[in-house]
DNA sequence: TCATTATCGTACCCGAGAGTATTTTATCTT
DNA sequence: AAGATAAAATACTCTCGGGTACGATAATGA
């Protein structure tokens, strides 16, 4: 499907698909999509503006890559938590261990791509806005499976497991705006504790 | 401070301010902040370009006055609902219910102004960011206090205020943010109520 | 060697949007 | 009636950002 066959032919390329991607991805993340040019990108990779569009396509397609690459960077390792069949606390606890990281220290922005892009899709792309959408998906799946794993166990409180994956994504999505907002992880770290504990608190004590 | 002594003198205004504030709230308020621009609203309205600026200052300016209509308009009616001293249950479900009534009925965008311009507050000016900021505070201690009540009365969980209210805050942006997304009002209930009764359920139960 | 191919990158186009210079006009003051 | 005042609105300016035209260039293939 995506054949690169060293096409020999041709002035061999130069630009750093790579390297463009991960200052875009930074540059995004840092700043909000929205406020980052492909000018931008092009100053800090040394990129040529052509050679972007010939990569990319346009904005839109560049911004599509790039939240391929978050996926993969952020979006996937919490997906591997959820399917990481192991006790439901342990999972909750991987959860915000992974969420509440120290950025600062890791050299990662704060706050989360994919949860600012889904607060700005007015603003992207319509490839974007599906790849957006696929992410959102797949990750609401997770969540229900994990869902659906937990309370086999008997794990997790009687709520219909669709609703229970809305909580949790929206505490996911909390998470990353009150980190973003400056608030200090630790905090993060508290709020998400009642936010996800509850849920299995209710598992064994109340039946409705 | 602001007089207006009716400045008698000079052409008399014919600038509609209510109009323009009620137009860029709604277009705002439906398209985002980020996609109405100040011709929009002069079409819009039949304002002309310099007297909205005139009126208002700046892009910045009209954000800021706009926003404290929203205050008015969806915000105070939550922090009446707070300050209501009313059982907490009670609290409660007119909070859900003062969230998911529905929109398209009453004419009214779906979703959260203030919720969506603290999303991208990145690419707002100054003055709204500050008023953004003061609502955002005096929300929190609105529901703080309203905690603190609930628990004198033994009708709350026993988490620490601040925690407790980040959690709040964040439950109602995540509601703002599934309505907007198009999930129906009555799941966004749903999901609204099993956060929002879970600090309750914990008050006569469980001591930590 | 010379055509072919495909990328490179400078210099541009174009539209959108924030903000304003300027002239007119309506009202008040004297 | 003649200034004085302030708002009106047209028609701009200026910048930024997405996107591209096009000649130059570096490789391959015959």
């Amino acid at each position: 499907m995506n054949e690169k066959p060293n096409s020999v032919r041709g002035r061999p390329k130069t630009l750093d698909r790579d390297r463009v991607l991960q200052t875009a991805l930074i540059q995004y993340w840092s700043k909000g999509p929205a406020n980052v040019s492909i000018s931008d990108i092009c100053n800090l990779t040394g990129a040529s503006k052509p050679g972007v569009y010939r990569e990319f396509g346009s904005d839109d397609g560049l911004k599509e890559a790039v939240l391929e690459v978050y996926h993969s960077l952020a979006i996937q390792p919490v997906i591997d938590i959820l399917e990481k069949n192991q006790p439901t606390t342990d999972a909750i606890d991987a959860l915000i261990g992974f969420m509440t990281q120290d950025r600062t220290a890791l050299g990662i922005p704060q706050g989360c791509l994919f949860v600012m892009m889904r607060a700005q899709s007015q603003q992207l792309g319509p490839s974007t806005c599906v790849k957006l959408d696929k992410i959102r998906l797949s990750l609401l799946n997770a969540y229900g499976a994990w869902i659906e794993h937990s309370k086999s166990r008997g794990e997790f409180a009687d709520i219909p497991t669709d609703i229970a994956a809305l909580f949790v994504d929206a505490q996911h999505g909390g998470a990353m705006r009150m980190q973003r907002e400056g608030i200090p992880n630790d905090t993060v770290a508290r709020v998400l504790e009642i936010a996800l504990r509850m849920p299995i608190l209710g598992a064994s004590t109340i039946g409705r």
